[in-house]
DNA sequence: TATTAAATTTAGACAAAACTAAATATTTGT
DNA sequence: ACAAATATTTAGTTTTGTCTAAATTTAATA
């Protein structure tokens, strides 16, 4: 696979957690920053290849070869965002750039060796699980902040959007993963958040709370 | 730089330091297992850019801006490949095709970060010198053991020839970086070394004495 | 030095992956 | 159900890096 075919194969996978029945050619062109006429192109190589099963105006969606192929790109993305924050001391909202290049590094020995260098982690620094040799994801039993009930006690287990902007936020509020987290109050009228932090009180807005998973 | 760009300008760089005067086209295209027509037109795109200095039928050398940037390559590709051996436990004949892919990966701090984390290595695991962050090469005082003199004793340093076979044979002999190496006997007929390499006595080709550096 | 051999460049073509503009399907709203 | 809006595909180009075949330049040799 070429690394514009990985690309691909990697946004349709995420994609297709949100729309299992098919994905929509505009979306990935969203995505990728590319035109649709680009992704129609692709997406005939792609179904050549057996990667994704396609019909014209009708989405697509991935074969089992192309979903395994795209959860060997997650799992490679998401321990070397690990190998960066744990290893090379790069904070969390560093790391993405940078392993979207790694991810397209091949030898399947590196990814396994490295798994192991770093522990056979579960979750990357976002809180994403990432999947073992075989594929498997081990699902996080988690929920957004903003569906937590009041008087709850949880800790921080993952973020939703990973944009450099939240996770600076998060980092000037001193919220990071494994934060406890208590929802002291609710807000009505604009379901506000008043919650403390590590014993620390904090007012935060639903959208944030729309973003953060707690456990 | 492209991925292709930057193999271009690896490999000038590593025929430059044989033929200083400039690199043939023929050269080029042998290392790159490509056509000397396909060398002309990266040339000229190169010499564009101001990383080669071309003219044509005359050869080719790196710019002081190529030449950085050749060194900037070497220098990732040598410290993906101590990561390898020293963190990953791979053997030193694997190294070098992955560190082929990882050098491409463009991240400044990364490299910087990866050589902290390793110590600030001087070598890679064949004993070739790493340039440090600003290019400098701290050259190795080092001898071909087919140069040493009789009864002289030695420490193994590097290898001039990392090829599979080569590394192979130097693990079967047990010889490995930092071996201590001492020249009992050569043969005026063929140059054929009897050495003592951790205590124990061993007779080695004038070929194999001709790619392993001592010093 | 004249001729042959080798190295190099030019010219023209191709595949991959993108694009634009136009055509065609599908979906939506009335 | 039909027109309008939206989504998608087709057709035809472009760029990058490659190729082959032919032409040209440099080097070697007799």
């Amino acid at each position: 696979m070429t690394i514009s075919e990985e690309n691909y194969i990697k946004v349709i996978y995420h994609l297709s957690l949100v729309s299992p029945k098919g994905v929509n050619t505009n979306a990935i062109a969203g995505m990728l920053d590319t035109k649709p006429s680009s992704v129609t192109d692709m997406l005939k190589k792609l179904s050549e290849k057996n990667l994704v099963s396609y019909q014209k105006y009708q989405g697509v969606t991935l074969t089992e070869n192309g979903l395994l192929a795209a959860k060997m790109i997650v799992r490679k993305h998401r321990l070397w965002e690990v190998f960066l924050v744990e290893k090379l001391n790069f904070s969390w909202d560093e790391v993405h750039e940078i392993a979207e290049e790694l991810e397209h590094i091949k030898s399947e020995k590196l990814i396994n060796s490295l798994d192991e260098f770093l522990g056979f982690p579960t979750a990357d620094p976002h809180g994403d699980p990432i999947p073992d040799k075989k594929g498997i994801i081990k699902k996080i039993d988690k929920l957004l902040l903003s569906e937590a009930e009041i008087n709850a006690s949880f800790h921080c287990v993952g973020v939703k959007d990973s944009s450099t902007d939240f996770l600076k936020y998060l980092d000037k509020q001193k919220i990071a993963l494994g934060s406890v987290v208590k929802v002291i109050d609710k807000e009505d009228f604009d379901d506000t958040l008043t919650v403390e932090i590590d014993g620390k009180r904090l007012i935060i807005s639903n959208k944030i709370a729309n973003n953060l998973y707690v456990q």
